[in-house]
DNA sequence: TTTTTATAATGGTCCGACCATTAAAGAGTG
DNA sequence: CACTCTTTAATGGTCGGACCATTATAAAAA
């Protein structure tokens, strides 16, 4: 097949790239190579249109491509403009959980990856949290104890969690439990999380001693035996949604 | 509190929400409710302009942001239009390197994030990995020993690390595994690297070895000791790209 | 000095137009 | 009928210009 001795039948990749995307590149490329970093303010619309020579749609289009990516925030008003942003995670996250959305992650993989990785989080914070670390995650967990709302209680979870990832002093595993936790949260709606609570704060208060005592073992074992309860009922619930 | 008798001090929430906010809002809904799911085709830009009844530009800057969130792909000519994805890991792997280059995280979390990370899949992967996922990994290995050039290699490992995921039957842990190896390609650029190699591909066919006789310790042992090495050269790199 | 009021810069939106690409319908051809 | 070529219409990509809402600053007024 086509294997005539035609001057070559493959003759360029052509130009088809979008104005947009060819903008977006080279800002990101001067992020990469240090020339824009946080807090750097972007010229004018108006002005980088004329400057990348696109009319004011198209860059419009590539500055809001990197706003949604999180790397430039748009400011209204005189002296305002895109300025460059510092690192948030929440884009991650954000795109974690369109992941899931599209359908293709079940909840077991989210529940199981929870529980390993909160098993990395628990040994590396038995080493290396702070006494403010231990302090913040009790004042977390005897916060939880006040709150009344299903939701508020939730949220209290999510921040003891997230402390929790904070005292392994690698931020990377912050930005994946944010994730599993947002993504897990839609799961939570059901009746007798309420009835859950109880037991499940003082977990979290046993679960600091271990840390405090740094019995690695303990710790684990506690986080494990947490997180299989929570999950079972996320599991119960979820077949609840499913039939209703 | 608030209990004043004044009519209401909070009067609303205004709308100062954008216009392309509301629109990506209404359509991650249907995306999360199952309303819209993966292979749909969106109304033409035309058409959801006036259901909207916003401008096309407006609604364009909406479609520009699923696009590149990676929820919609948009085709030109006729019978295109903005089509549901399925999922696709880039964009999160996208996300954490926009969050690594604004600057937040370092070469030593990544690294020991990675390290912890390998840990667990190798463990699940001695577990579930089908004679097909073995196979797969010693094929990788073998190619990796055919190829020349220092990116070639570079690719090849990449395809091992995911292939390794992949077996442990989660694609979490692919996400996370894709992200890490995206950002941490970027130190390898060092001149060593060539080197280094033989002895890095060995310790791959012994890993396989490992897994085959499932003997996790083994097999947890290989891959850390292989990527100690690795993180050495990595580290050794960084420092040295960072003085020129 | 303080307060109020213009002013200008800037992002957000809108409108209308044209181009390039593409699939499908139609016309031509054997 | 079957095949090829041409035309057509739908669609995203881009353009240019306009106006609005917001905001910081400068000017004016108190």
């Amino acid at each position: 097949m086509a294997s005539s001795p035609s001057p070559k039948p493959s003759f360029a990749p052509i130009k088809t790239r979008r104005a947009f995307e060819v903008i977006c590149e080279q800002i990101r490329e001067q992020l990469a190579a240090g020339t824009l970093k946080a807090g750097d303010k972007l010229p004018a619309e108006r002005e980088l249109a004329v400057e990348f020579q696109v009319s004011r749609s198209a860059l419009r289009e590539a500055l809001r491509s990197l706003e949604v990516a999180g790397i430039i925030r748009n400011v209204k008003g005189a002296k305002g403009g895109a300025f460059v942003q510092t690192a948030e995670p929440d884009r991650i996250v954000q795109a974690m959980q369109d992941y899931v959305h599209l359908g293709d992650i079940s909840l077991g993989e989210l529940t199981e990856a929870r529980l390993a990785l909160q098993d990395i989080i628990v040994r590396l914070a038995c080493a290396r949290a702070t006494e403010t670390d231990l302090a913040d995650l009790e004042a977390i967990a005897e916060r939880t104890k006040r709150e009344t709302s299903v939701e508020a209680r939730y949220a209290c979870a999510v921040e003891y969690y997230a402390v929790l990832a904070r005292a392994t002093k690698n931020r990377i595993f912050g930005i994946f439990v944010d994730s599993l936790s947002a993504i897990l949260h839609e799961f939570v709606r059901g009746p007798d999380y309420e009835t859950l609570q109880q037991s499940l704060i003082e977990s979290r208060f046993k679960l600091v001693r271990h840390l405090r005592a740094k019995d690695e073992e303990a710790a684990v074992g506690e986080m494990r035996k947490h997180l299989e309860r929570v999950h079972r009922h996320v599991r119960k619930n979820s077949k609840a949604a499913a039939k209703g």
